[in-house]
DNA sequence: GATTAGCACTCGACGACAATGAGTGCTAAC
DNA sequence: GTTAGCACTCATTGTCGTCGAGTGCTAATC
């Protein structure tokens, strides 16, 4: 469809553009070490790549600027990965390194990392719990009223949550509801926790526990709800944003940032059944507040399954080479650090 | 120090700069019904303010602006706090009605809720943990060589890490080391646990337990790590920020919301001993950051014991009135919902 | 036929300049 | 002590001309 030159200078004025966020004209382009052309020729091939609809100009008397299709060829077809620098390498693993005791602290550690390195924003989606099962189930009497209930998952993911004791229940009550729990529920997905508990647990209850009804009710409230979109989401550098040339106004900005704040629309926007490394390029993107931003995301996975995405945010002018050379190695990073948690 | 109808005029042009964030001119002053003055009137007793440091002009010919020192004069002489509107305090209630489960549920929402009916930011920090004492210990082991530790603490709090579990340990010598430890350190302080595990621990677990070098070392990574000045930090509203006409300077901005991202800061910034509601305007704050911004925290008590603060960070032309009579019901309010977890 | 030099043209950015008007300080009258 | 009147200041706004980067087109060149 492009002939060889026309890629070669699209490319070129991709490049420049992402460099110096200025429309580019067919003089500097024409000055490129690697381009035997002289401006006029440039300037032809510009109209051209302009009317198939790759470029665009923010009005007549200046350079060009990738439109939407032209970062989107140029990211499928001409993008040079190269890899990620072995500098920038030891520099992120060297972050990385310090031992990690939550899980929480590896996926907020990644988006600070990415988030520094690019000087772009990065959010990090945690692991969906609906594939975990249940481990261990744990009730901790604060005092007469109240207590703590513990869930832990098969994946190492602990849940908290604060009830109200039922009036009446002895100790070895409730140390008998918590035995039972635990030999019929774990294993048990967290999704069907809940049906299992009317379904099979109240009989069981009934036959040991005095007021089971609300022993029943109680462990209700207990269970964490299970969402199916719920991850947890992670930021890093959200105020990148506000360097971003593009940026300066301060309307836009905060719409965007408004954005980032919303954690369920975030999740939905960045969970993705599709692996590994994905690109949305402006419009591309359903929201309409980052419509001029591209969004570059990883899934990472443990033993071929898929557990969560990272993400980074940028302007469409965004340094695509670097940010997916990047992100490759970070999913892969993450994975093998979170591996340990689900053996 | 000043007359009667000085404090009048400098509580009439801090309301009207409140506002309008508008230098405020003498005609306008002069205009509003409770003033019976010309214009000529109010620009004698304005130079004579300024004079006095309590104004200051932005250039010659344009009105005046309170100084630090006129808002603090304001604070601390002026304002009328008439106490929260009705609505307003339905609006809020309404909002935190939900039954919360989680502690950190419940400060993040008031957090929400505070930045949403001020259009500031708002700061929560949440209880710290050096006062609790350890209530319950356990290991819930996920695989052969690791396991997920979890404290409880007489409030309530529960934290969670990942542990390697030593090679060679029994199952039993498990479970023994975790009843040593719940007989042993139930009760006592976070901050003194660690010292504990090796002066008392250490000698009970060789008696009991094989290979319990590596379990102590195990249990000390298991342990978390209590430090003095760790508060948990929720912010509500940090894009606020940008719509107050004094920051649409996307610079002056972007420092501001570096340093809501550095929570150990903010941290120490909020933290404070003195109990009830404490107002720091402009270069009164320690930060260079936020000097042209104001603070204001409220502590949270259950029974008499400071839990933690919250705080609203606003431009210094802030509406002191509302937000004081604000974070006085939210405290109160927060208390209320944790005494729960504080009996 | 492809490439390029030359040139007129477009249009945003920038600085100079005047007009506007909100607000002041001072003086003299009330 | 208060106020009307007035000259003065200065940020803001709008207009205008200049500048220059960059284009599109035409004709000459390879």
């Amino acid at each position: 469809m492009l002939t060889d030159r026309q890629r070669m200078i699209l490319n070129a004025i991709v490049d420049d553009y992402i460099r110096s966020a200025e429309p580019v004209g067919s003089r500097s382009i024409s000055k490129r070490s690697d381009v035997g052309f002289s401006p006029a020729t440039i300037r032809n091939e510009m109209s051209d790549l302009e009317e198939l609809g790759f470029l665009e100009q923010p009005h007549t008397s200046a350079g060009r600027v990738p439109s939407i299709k032209g970062y989107r060829y140029y990211v499928d077809h001409l993008i040079q990965l190269g890899g990620a620098s072995p500098t920038e390498m030891t520099k992120f693993r060297s972050y990385f390194a310090e031992r990690m005791t939550e899980r929480e602290q590896i996926l907020q550690q990644a988006a600070n990392i990415l988030a520094n390195m690019t000087n772009y924003t990065s959010i990090a989606l945690g692991p969906e719990s609906i594939n975990h099962s249940l481990k261990h189930f744990q009730l901790v009497p604060l005092n007469a009223e109240t207590a703590v209930a513990i869930v832990v998952t098969s994946t190492g993911h602990v849940e908290n949550r604060m009830i109200s004791l039922p009036p009446g229940v002895s100790v070895t009550d409730l140390e008998k509801t918590v035995n039972i729990l635990n030999a019929k529920l774990a294993g048990i997905p967290m999704m069907r926790v809940t049906s299992k508990l009317y379904s099979e647990i109240g009989d069981e209850l009934s036959r040991y526990v005095d007021h089971y009804e609300q022993v029943l009710s109680m462990l209700d409230h207990a269970l964490p709800v299970v969402d199916e979109h719920e991850h947890r989401v992670f930021l890093g550098g959200a105020t990148n944003m506000l360097t971003q040339p593009e940026f300066k106004d301060v309307d836009k900005v905060k719409t965007i940032l408004d954005l980032l704040e919303e954690t369920p629309t975030l999740s939905k926007m960045l969970s993705s059944t599709q692996s590994g490394i994905q690109v949305r390029i402006g419009t591309e993107n359903k929201h309409a507040a980052i419509n001029d931003c591209s969004v570059i995301t990883a899934t990472y996975a443990v033993n071929g399954q898929s557990l969560g995405t990272i993400g980074i945010l940028g302007p469409t002018r965004m340094d695509y080479a670097k940010v997916i050379g990047l992100l490759d190695v970070v999913s892969r990073d993450m994975a093998a650090l979170l591996s340990r948690w689900y053996v």
